[in-house]
DNA sequence: CGCTACGTTGATAGCTTTCAATTCAAGTGG
DNA sequence: CCACTTGAATTGAAAGCTATCAACGTAGCG
């Protein structure tokens, strides 16, 4: 069940089986959640965390004006909100893109585990600190990249965290969002997300149509958005 | 030395006499930095992180087209780069806005805070998880905010991390860097950023001026700028 | 008294948004 | 099997915010 945490969790550092064992143990039983529901509400009280285990969620905020902006897609095998296990309260709100499966991890276990395994701790922390990397790229994109940049770069990553859990096909993998979604993780609006693709689709580096990514030119995509992955730490070290 | 990173953190939650001992032991000795000098660059291999003591640092990371994008700022008792301690290297460069005194905190002794002191542990994964929380707040800015609102939303938000050190006074605090690297926190240019200032100047909200920050219409700020500090985090509570 | 960094202002260009329509795909019911 | 419905994707035209390019003002300094 927590096989695709693992995966990502052991490109980065050695994990032992007894941490393994500690992992498994805090993680409660799976609970199916349907589309586009908000299941964490910036402001409330928190004791648990929660693992995604099938679907993509996302992490948002809005304004008074009703514009929305999505600070982070999760892929399976996220914490899509370990921060909340030292924050208790999260800044934004959290829901689901497509149905998902999710499992929830008692506080109270985490607390055990930084008290009984420092390591494994530590990876946890490091996990919550590769999201806070996602979001300094993501601030890059935001502020200063062009809008086929942005659109370019956010097709990259995505490439490689699916690719950690498993989940690529070939040179594409399944993204069942609408272009509404894409926009407000792209701080642009549906119609110019429109026209982005179509630019990306025409220049023959990558499709996005009925909810699945092919890419047809990855070092060219690369290119066009300045695509580096040492962002993601996909370095086994340490930790 | 270590005060300003005591009040933040005691702002937060409770830090017993032994955990003080233990930072404190773990903080080595302070070195004063020039302006504008770049301390930690993007991809180097790190086995210690930096407590700034006094003094303006930020995290960026550029385009080829030499645009920049500033990702945090720091202020005096902020950890800049905590977050390097189980990334091991980081995504961005770490810069002075001024001349700064740094102080360094070895990855190894941190790491036996981890194994020793968990719940300081947890206050220190706290403060990263704290930066990852300014991040998406910045991301809702870069993303949706207008200009205006943008820059309303960065005052605020400096005027309560200093608030939390002791720096403000009366109703504003120094803020000494120019009009260009303020462009580089908002995404903006420095041109627009200029009028930008004028027009809250002229809206009697808020100046910017010989590096200092004076608020003349806090009410009138916050709401232009829909802030509200919850993802400060500024309760104190068991974490 | 020039030098230089920073701040200010004006005019113009350009990317993205807005507003509106139209097309497409998929599901529903007759 | 085919209208009807609905959400999503496309496309066009116009407006708007921000960037660009350039010039000029200001203040500190050797």
């Amino acid at each position: 069940m927590i096989e695709k945490l693992l995966m990502k969790l052991a490109a980065r550092d050695e994990v032992s089986p007894e941490e393994e064992a500690a992992l498994r143990d805090a993680v409660g039983d799976p609970v199916d959640v349907p589309s586009d529901k908000t299941v964490i509400r910036a402001g409330q009280d928190l004791n648990e965390s929660t693992l995604l285990l099938e679907g993509l969620m996302c992490r948002y905020k809005d304004l008074r004006n009703g514009s929305r902006q999505i600070s982070e897609l999760n892929v399976a095998g996220d914490f899509v909100d370990l921060h909340s296990f030292t924050l208790k309260r999260l800044d934004h709100n959290i829901m689901t893109l497509t149905p998902c499966r999710i499992a929830p991890a008692s506080h109270e276990k985490l607390k055990r585990i930084s008290e009984q395994f420092p390591h494994l701790a530590r990876l946890l922390w490091f996990s919550t600190n590769l999201d806070a990397a996602i979001h300094r790229e993501w601030m890059l994109s935001l502020g200063r990249r062009t809008a086929v940049a942005r659109t370019a770069h956010l097709f990259c990553e995505l490439f490689i965290r699916f690719e950690l859990v498993g989940m690529t096909e070939g040179g594409g993998y399944r993204l069942p969002i609408t272009q509404t979604d894409l926009a407000e993780c792209l701080g642009l609006t549906a119609v110019h997300v429109n026209r982005t693709l179509k630019v990306l689709r025409e220049q023959g580096l990558v499709a996005f149509r009925g909810g699945t990514v092919t890419i047809h030119d990855m070092a060219g995509l690369k290119r066009i958005a300045e695509f580096s992955p040492a962002y993601l730490s996909l370095e086994k070290r340490p930790r």
